[in-house]
DNA sequence: AATGAATGAGCATTCATTCAT
DNA sequence: TATGAATGAATGCTCATTCAT
């Protein structure tokens, strides 16, 4: 059996990246350590900094994973609404699922990407997947809708993390409703 | 008169949490040191662990003040909107305006408020700062519309910093008029 | 009544000498700061600066104090033996009751002791501590037996310390009487 | 040849921990700085973090290194004492050597071995400090007579160093002479 | 006489980063 | 290619001490 350490461990680079997203969940950005990732991802210290040149680096690995996570949840979510189901319920359901389960990755994922919009080399992603769930929202309803229920839904999560508590369901059914007009 | 520096400044606790604001516009919420928002209040570093016992007590007191400003600035949104104008044009300037000028505020604000998050002390003051938008809406509409466009306002808000390029005024108009219905 | 604290408090110079010999005992010799020292007398800050000129003089006047104190002890422990009573026996009640109660106040005295022993101003109080001891006993006895005894008392006492438990009183007696001839 | 810094120097922990005692020996315990320490052991600054995780694990270090230091003392002193030589003699030797040459070494022995008390980790080295004397002496005589002959050692040294001047050989063997019976 | 606000020096500790192996 | 020992910069924080009141 290969061992998970050592020159045997394929896909390290990928396994870093996670794990710094996890350290970031649990200590915040300035948690985001070398030592911290490298225990979290159960590497020896210098396959931190080996992967990754500098501190940087491994920021801008956990944006992409992170993106990546977002975009792959978000398409599963379109997918798996049906022909004729209602687009507000299906984002409602989104919209609380998040704010339980996935919260603390809500919270990591707006952390990340306002570190990264002053790194320039970071701009195309923070806006990639600030226009994600626009884009999926698409596939149901025309361009303005779309944007209209988009900006609402973001507006919500927001602020439902803010309160600290599960969002609303029937409050964010009603502002949707209007939304969508 | 009285020196700026020294037992004759006062309101300097003030002025310290003031600077942390800028601070973290500059740096980042990681960028808050004691050393960094001396420099940027003109107070020796000593002055900082005195006025605040620790990094997290000035954090706090920044986002207070951040809270503060935000409210302000809302207010006198609100109080200038006369009798006859239209809601969702002064929206739209809101958000043009944030979108230049306090384009870092908002950031700044952001991220306290994302700091603040897992910071029970703090809570109360993110959730009032989360819900300040709705509540100067409701001043000119039903709540379920208030409701509905602070949703949008900050969501068209946080996809506008993503982008790194002002709001879009047209498209900023149309998401409101029909979230307005 | 007069308060506690403030300018009717008499004998406060004394008080913070007394805290500062508690505070040595539970934080060592580097915990010995003004403000622990002013926490533990219950007066304010600027009255231990006011008192003492600096840390060294207080460290001094909690070398006098524990001084006074211990001589105290001994004078009240040589006064109490009666005529026909046994000097040894005496010697290891007074080991046996340092080991328990006393345990902690020993431990001080010799911190502060060996604090003192390069501080030439204190050489004096040093050298009377530790002739204390010595001097009581030649009550009982010739000088001769008394320095023996005095050595074997100090001896036991702070290898006891260093045991963490209480003296043997069998041990301590036989040992003595050895001493004693 | 290997530099005296950098990688390639050996047994690095080892000389920081000698250091350490010597630091203690000029400044006291509160002396005990990293900084301090690095310079005394021509180190730079991040070594002594890096070998001892905190300033207690090097205080630890320092213990342990002076209770060897004065095993191997006692040690030598008695592989030296020949056949027909008086153990008194031998004593009295050790004492004046000591209160010499070794003078600090012993002052800073104590000082180390007080801060040892209440660190639980630190308690058998201390324990075995103590008693180390009392184990070479019972090469040379029956339990009881070492017993008392180290606690008359160990109290004419405490006193010695009180004092400030040097053990006088004459009250030292007088005392000893007694003590042996 | 008494107080506590104010300051700057110093400390333990953490870390990014380098580099020999 | 991979590792972890090594280093020095930086940080949060504590305190002695000064001094205006």
């Amino acid at each position: 059996m290969a061992n998970r350490r050592g020159p045997n461990d394929r896909g390290r680079r990928e396994r870093i990246a996670r794990a710094a997203i996890g350290v970031v969940a649990e200590r915040g950005l300035e948690g985001l350590t070398h030592r911290a990732v490298a225990a979290a991802a159960d590497v020896p210290l210098g396959s931190t900094t080996y992967h990754f040149a500098d501190r940087e680096e491994m920021l801008e690995a956990a944006l992409l994973a992170a993106a990546a996570d977002t975009e792959r949840t978000l398409r599963a979510w379109a997918d798996a609404i049906g022909p004729g189901e209602d687009l507000v319920e299906a984002l409602v359901e989104l919209l609380v699922a998040d704010s339980s389960e996935r919260r603390d990755m809500s919270v990591v994922a707006y952390q990340l990407y306002l570190a990264a919009l002053k790194r320039p080399a970071l701009r195309p992603a923070a806006v990639k997947w600030s226009v994600n769930l626009r884009m999926e929202i698409e596939r149901f309803t025309d361009a303005l809708t779309a944007a209209a229920l988009a900006a609402a839904v973001d507006g919500i999560l927001i602020t439902g993390l803010a309160s600290g508590s599960p969002v609303d369901r029937e409050a964010a059914t009603a502002i949707l409703r209007r939304t969508a007009g």
